[in-house]
DNA sequence: GTTACTCGGTTAAAAAAGCAACCTGGTAAT
DNA sequence: ATTACCAGGTTGCTTTTTTAACCGAGTAAC
């Protein structure tokens, strides 16, 4: 009734997060584009095709953490409770995971995360493979809300909010504030986008 | 001019290492025979047939230490420089490992050591194994002094003395005394015996 | 304008590890 | 006496990883 915690299982995933966690450091200590992906997997202790066999590509290393939470969106809409709207359940959802200051919200001041936010913004091939995992995210989503141009829209427009708010909040914590003093603030934009699309 | 070291290779001495580590610690906190391979594998995260890659033996996990200076006395003999008598480079070997404070000399009171040498000593089997692997030890040293009984005859003699010797030294330290104390003693006690043998 | 790097990424073959199922021998309940 | 289990080891078969060699694009040297 759940995960079958083999020891392969658990060696797979520990080399995942090894492989990850060494590049994603690497990064962050010398840039994205200084660091080769030999040198990432030398220091991961392993060779480069098994790199490639655990993340496609050199900007999967980073973009992981997001990859993992791709068709959430989606996910939500079809996992709702009966009699709920879909923006609502979108619009909880995400102020859910404002409350627990969530990485995606871009409401989180912990140093590894800013440094982290700070990698895939200035990092234009890092941006671009993201948008492209977003616009992913977006079709999942207005499969979810039904058919035809409306739902595409739909799905366009939620994400486009959650981008936004995400954005904004990340540049108030860029600028120095600490997450719990922009929370307010953030709860109450989302309101109002969230407001101003239902 | 030196090992070319892999990866592979390196994961492999790793994984041999972690492999009798565990069996070895388990081994000395709950006994040889109330630790099942079984354990040893789920402790070493390394499934039961692997294990047996490793070591051949359940009782090899143990005495890998001493399988891997197997035929050393052999080596001795016949790498000694043109000259000087077998048994000659066979006493300043073992002076040598004297000095040292090699673990095979019995001379080492490091609780480690001392808790592994109790552990081989007070097991059965592992008593009973080791003397299989002095055994073979004395074939091969019989070999490189030679042809003929008189041959077997010295090699037996030779590794009889130094298991005498180990076995007082490391009483000495059993019964609380300091290696550095004792030195002087298996000196003393060590040019005796060769003594007498030459 | 070649030559020769380096980089991201791929391929094929061989080694190593995992897993489940098995064998043999002992020992404990029934 | 049978059953059943647990111990140390083994046997195929599959999955994972290493290795070395390669590709195609960019770029610096000469």
């Amino acid at each position: 009734m759940s995960e079958p915690t083999g020891l392969r299982a658990r060696k797979k995933e520990r080399t995942r997060d090894a492989i990850a966690d060494a590049a994603v450091s690497l990064f962050l200590e010398h840039g994205f584009d200084r660091v080769s992906v030999n040198e990432i997997a030398a220091a991961a202790e392993i060779s480069k095709p098994t790199l490639f066999r655990y993340f496609p590509t050199k900007e999967d290393l980073v973009l992981h953490r997001f990859a993992d939470h791709q068709g959430e969106a989606a996910r939500v809409v079809r996992g709702r409770e009966s009699g709920i709207e879909p923006v609502t359940a979108l619009r909880r959802h995400f102020r859910a995971a404002l409350d627990r200051y969530d990485p995606v919200t871009g409401l989180n001041d912990h140093p590894q995360v800013v440094a982290f936010h700070r990698l895939v913004f200035s990092t234009p091939s890092l941006a671009g493979r993201l948008t492209r995992y977003q616009l992913e995210d977006e079709e999942a989503l207005a499969d979810a809300l039904g058919e035809g141009i409306q739902a595409h829209v739909q799905a366009a427009q939620v994400l486009a909010i959650q981008r936004v708010l995400a954005r904004a909040n990340w540049q108030k914590i860029a600028d120095g504030r600490s997450a719990g003093d922009v929370h307010p603030e953030a709860v109450a934009d989302a309101d109002e986008a969230f407001n101003q699309l239902q």
